[in-house]
DNA sequence: ATTAATGTTCAGAA
DNA sequence: TTTCTGAACATTAA
């Protein structure tokens, strides 16, 4: 689940506990779990952070970034069931890995916490971290982008927009549940090619992608039906509530008041929309 | 009891 | 070059 608006709530959860905290120890947790990926190696990685301080708490797209004293950085991508936690996690046996914090009196710890276990940790040297903030991989922050961005994106594709908007390298944040939220809003049909997109369309996108993102940051994210999402101090969001397809097959559509929300799949994943509301063309 | 589904990313193939 | 497919893993629902 984590997309833009959960990671965006780690990260505030995380802010205060970790920033100017020294590091005293990175180690793995004595849960029974298949290993995680981590980059490099674990034991290289601590011997590489101890003694070394937490400067900087912020995220790029879905991604937490830890910056560090010495210019590298810690990258977390939670990817399906990742969590950041700062206090007690919904169960033991899959925490991951700890950082182990502060000096003296005043310790704390930071987990990462992982049901299905294909979230990544990786230690980025500055060099990689640039890179990382660049548009190398990346794209533009889908906060910060303007209906020109998406304009230029959508010409350059037949893809449906959909499916382009799960494109990091493209517009980067979006995930799975905010796309069809968003289009709902926009009121665009999901299978449109993006390319035959026009202006008013493409401004509704732009604009709902902000609204959209934002309330879903302020609702602290979506927990769905499965729980597993939760914000630092293992709390569920709010947002689930507000979702007017996303997982609402067959109910009838809140703006519209008369079609049922239709469920289909596009590059394997389900999409949801409104036929009365959200027409081709 | 099998099969399908679930959010994300990436390698490799078309 | 761009786009598509399947795999990584754990758990639940049908």
């Amino acid at each position: 689940m984590p997309e833009l608006p959960e990671v965006e709530t780690m990260v505030r959860g995380i802010r205060s506990h970790a920033e100017g905290q020294r590091i005293a120890a990175f180690e793995a947790c004595p849960c029974s779990c298949r290993p995680l990926t981590i980059r490099p190696g674990l034991g290289q990685i601590a011997t590489l952070v101890a003694g070394t301080t937490i400067v900087d708490v912020t995220r790029r797209a879905k991604r937490v970034v830890l910056k560090l004293s010495s210019g590298w950085a810690f990258v977390i991508e939670p990817r399906m069931t990742g969590l950041m936690l700062v206090s007690d996690p919904p169960d033991e046996g899959h925490l991951r890995v700890v950082w182990k914090l502060g000096t003296g009196k005043r310790q704390r710890s930071l987990w990462f916490w992982d049901r299905r276990g294909l979230g990544t940790i990786s230690l980025l040297n500055p060099d990689q971290l640039a890179r990382l903030f660049s548009d190398a991989d990346l794209g533009r922050e889908a906060l910060e982008a303007d209906a020109e961005l998406w304009s230029r994106i959508c010409q350059a594709t037949v893809r449906p927009i959909k499916v382009l908007m799960l494109d990091q390298s493209k517009i980067a944040g979006i995930g799975n549940l905010y796309a069809s939220e968003i289009l709902h809003q926009a009121r665009v049909h999901p299978e449109t090619p993006a390319a035959e997109l026009r202006r008013p369309q493409i401004q509704r996108i732009a604009q709902a992608t902000l609204e959209i993102l934002q309330t879903a940051i302020r609702y602290e994210g979506s927990t769905l039906s499965d729980g597993t999402y939760r914000n630092a101090l293992n709390q569920s969001g709010g947002y689930q509530n507000a979702h007017r397809v996303y997982d609402r097959e067959g109910e009838i559509c809140p703006s519209c008041k008369k079609a049922q929300v239709i469920r289909i799949v596009q590059a394997q994943r389900s999409t949801f929309y409104c036929p009365k509301c959200q027409k081709r063309r």
